[in-house]
DNA sequence: TTACTCTTCTACATCGCGTAGAAAACACAG
DNA sequence: CTGTGTTTTCTACGCGATGTAGAAGAGTAA
């Protein structure tokens, strides 16, 4: 569902709707999916403060209100938060992540070690 | 429903009861439920693999299969893996701890650099 | 065998989500 | 203005997960 969505720019749900046909742009080729669909799930995401609509113009078009990026990280920090013992989770799961992975966030982590340099890189 | 669980060590179903009624071990002050409630829970909960039930005993009781931190990261990986983007997630995530985690997650990335030592604390 | 405890089976309401039809709201050509 | 095609909203249905629990079956100690 987000999924759809959280690939593009700001689109009507026809556009939309066209681009999830399109193996180019949607990975599990998808059938073809009523507008009204797009539309309902659209209404939803909106509501749930996903994707903004632009109403000004006829056939209104939405953008995502945060990037995957943050949502996912934001997604993370909730599961994160429903624990007490937050240093526990973070060793597992630190100790899950590719050395890759660790020599990055290592990086990211020597970056933002001033408070004052809180300023995320926007994309 | 993982919440209720996740705190304790081996129980049956009806001590488990009794600890969800007791305002010590529940944060959320509950109303009391029917045992088999509880004895429906745990099962699905076994079925998904998240307790295992010891059944040579006749009060069967119920062990979480997995930490609750182990369960945690494990479902923070389980987010990230959703992205393509995985090192902008992680920017994001590590954007937003705070600066006594950062510098907790920097000793533990520190600890596990070397690929050898991935024997990850048990608790 | 009985009486009591514990477990399994079955069930029902609710909720989120994917899907879409019917109807309402618009906008533009005549 | 009025019809006609487009877009949006309202309403709805099926499905699976979840919270809850009663009825019935299985075990066990007396």
């Amino acid at each position: 569902m987000d999924i759809l969505w959280d690939s593009t720019g700001p689109l009507s749900a026809n556009e939309l709707r066209d681009l999830l046909l399109d193996p180019t742009t949607s990975a599990t080729a998808k059938k073809p999916l009523a507008t009204t669909t797009i539309l309902t799930v659209l209404s939803r995401l909106e509501i749930k403060g996903f994707v903004s609509r632009d109403r000004s113009n006829r056939p209104h078009v939405y953008t995502y209100a945060m990037s995957r990026a943050d949502h996912t990280a934001e997604l993370m920090h909730q599961v994160l938060g429903t624990v007490p013992d937050r240093t526990a989770v973070l060793a597992r799961f630190i100790g899950d992540v590719s050395p890759q992975e660790a020599e990055t966030m290592r990086q990211l982590l020597g970056a933002a070690a001033a408070p004052e340099s809180l300023s995320t890189v926007q994309e």
